[in-house]
DNA sequence: CTGTTAGCGCATTCAG
DNA sequence: CTGAATGCGCTAACAG
């Protein structure tokens, strides 16, 4: 390997092109304000320097603002996040804006990552909220950077929002499983005090009262300790004297869980799961399924939207879900498992 | 929600503070070289104007480079590449590293969205090369940017690079199907022309040929035509005349469509995936598995590295893969499935 | 320990 | 259509 080169800067190519840096600049910015020909000398001299415009230096210039923003969330090794990134980075691709990822593993780390974006100067903050107390961001809203919250809403803060209709998904789980003649419902999560599962659950307890399922609770198997596996939490309900005949996942961990267990078991029970997951239609699970993808794209649709109009109304967009039947939320309380591969 | 306020700058934090701002930025850069007075007094101004610094304008003046890594991958959604993706999220961040994160549909698109990387100045380019030259790359590493490819080798470049031992991989899962008495062995993958599959592929006939069966071609269901399904690629396998007893799916998408399939059919064979996916052990796959995390991971290492000692030579990390016995794996050639469900 | 001077690379004034 | 001057926000070098 050879030593390092310096890199050429507007003034280079324009010494080279023999006319002066503006006009290299205009080429770059406005390529109809320069005249063909001395367009294609700065072009060809350009390219025999291997110039790059400095994003840097020109953002600084233009107002300290880059066209870049950020997602950050935690646990996205979570295909449902991935989902949520990728219709972000499509949408934003679009729009000529970068995406940059982070991390946040908990509230003190988000609030350090959030930092850093900001003085990164992203244009806009996206964000899976896991804190509960976001107001720290409102100098930043003010100071003209967009906050849109995923998922989750940001407490403390005015912001625009992407949700789920969570609630409508959690009665919509259960009442399915009612229709099929279950009494005995059990619904697994974990964490279960953050915002999706609170309101699934609630959907999940309405559908249950108005089929006069009054007393479900001790078939919740929740938890918020990250010590307490998922599987064990379906082994438990399993395991009471008066077991489930259904099961609602909380969401695609939980559901994966709980035919993790099932299966461990040998046996089989009616189940729906929340969230769409890769095997969910090889395996014949019915799910209540979303679109993450488009829960992304929205997200960064606001964030642009709210550049160009940074004072409008704060705006929320729901995105809906609807229930797949696959086969295994249509299975009847008395269903017996066939006998499982070995 | 109010209008814009204007974003504090050292200077306005300065003149709040009585200081220069010299002085306030060298709390933010060397704390230690300044009175612990001062220090609280700056600090205390800066909280009060809601002061960030702007790591734009540093970086400019630091030399025109920014503390970015820039990760670019077709497919990302696919939870391999997104392991990638944490993995050098994580080992960045540690490093005070942010990552952008960039998709690449084809080999043009990848090429402008490196082009736009490196006019952000990132520092280090890690990629999953998707096309078949990357010469263009030299001028940059050669003005100090860090190239490392992922996956695959990226051609006409010398860069460091991260793969995994895919023949190894491909030798074992055919081995394994051998010595369970397999002789008819099929190979599912598409594309098939990319490096990894060619390598997987070129280990699972050295196994087929040690063990003496020489025309396995017939069961070697391969394209390169995004059109075709890996799905109908087995199910193609399945309908003819003398079908195999055995699949190997070439990567994590494949033994799916494998599963799949075989599923719709109701029927099982013995099956050997490459990659870990999140449903394998639940659904008792045999995998040959490695650490996509640890990959990414290692590629940042490289990246890092290559930053302190911009001349040294070339390395590559081969990551270990190793075969996971579960079960789908050690179903003798005579198997009959048992029922499945439904 | 602190302040002053200068300039990173670029683009927006204004002239010519 | 092109060029010259000026400054974005910050920090390394040097004073003091």
């Amino acid at each position: 390997m050879t030593g390092l080169r310096a890199r050429a800067t507007l003034a280079d190519v324009a010494r080279l092109a023999g006319v002066s840096a503006k006009t290299v600049s205009r080429v770059y910015t406005h390529p109809d304000a320069v005249t063909a020909v001395t367009r294609e000398r700065v072009l060809e001299a350009a390219s025999r320097l291997r110039f790059k415009p400095n994003t840097l230096a020109r953002d600084l210039r233009l107002g300290g603002m880059t066209r870049t923003v950020g997602f950050i969330t935690a646990e996205f090794t979570n295909p449902f996040y991935i989902q949520v990134a990728a219709g972000i980075e499509q949408e934003c691709s679009q729009q000529g804006y970068t995406m940059v990822l982070a991390a946040s593993d908990d509230p003190d780390r988000e609030q350090q990552v959030i930092d850093a974006l900001v003085s990164q100067r992203v244009r806009a903050v996206l964000l899976v909220p896991i804190g509960d107390d976001y107001s720290f961001l409102e100098g930043e809203r003010q100071h003209g950077t967009a906050i849109v919250a995923i998922d989750r809403p940001a407490r403390n803060l005015l912001a625009d929002s992407v949700l789920l209709a969570n609630r409508e998904g959690g009665y919509l789980a259960a009442a399915e499983l009612v229709r099929h003649g279950h009494r005995r419902i059990a619904y697994v999560c974990n964490p279960a005090s953050v915002f999706t599962q609170v309101e699934r659950l609630a959907g999940f307890r309405a559908a249950l009262a108005e089929a006069g399922i009054t007393d479900g609770s001790a078939l919740e198997a929740r938890a918020d300790d990250p010590a307490v596996s998922l599987e064990s939490l379906v082994a438990g309900l399993l395991d009471a004297p008066d077991p489930p005949t259904a099961i609602v996942g909380g969401n695609n961990r939980a559901t994966i869980a709980a035919i993790r267990e099932l299966r461990r078991r040998g046996t089989e029970l009616a189940l729906v799961g929340f969230d769409e997951f890769e095997m969910a239609d090889a395996l014949d699970i019915s799910v209540i399924a979303h679109d993450p993808m488009e829960m992304g794209r929205q997200a960064a649709r606001l964030a642009l939207h709210r550049l160009e109009d940074p004072t409008g109304h704060t705006r929320q967009v729901i995105v809906g879900v609807h229930y797949v039947a696959r086969g295994s939320g249509e299975r009847p309380p008395a269903w017996t498992a066939p006998p499982v591969d070995k």
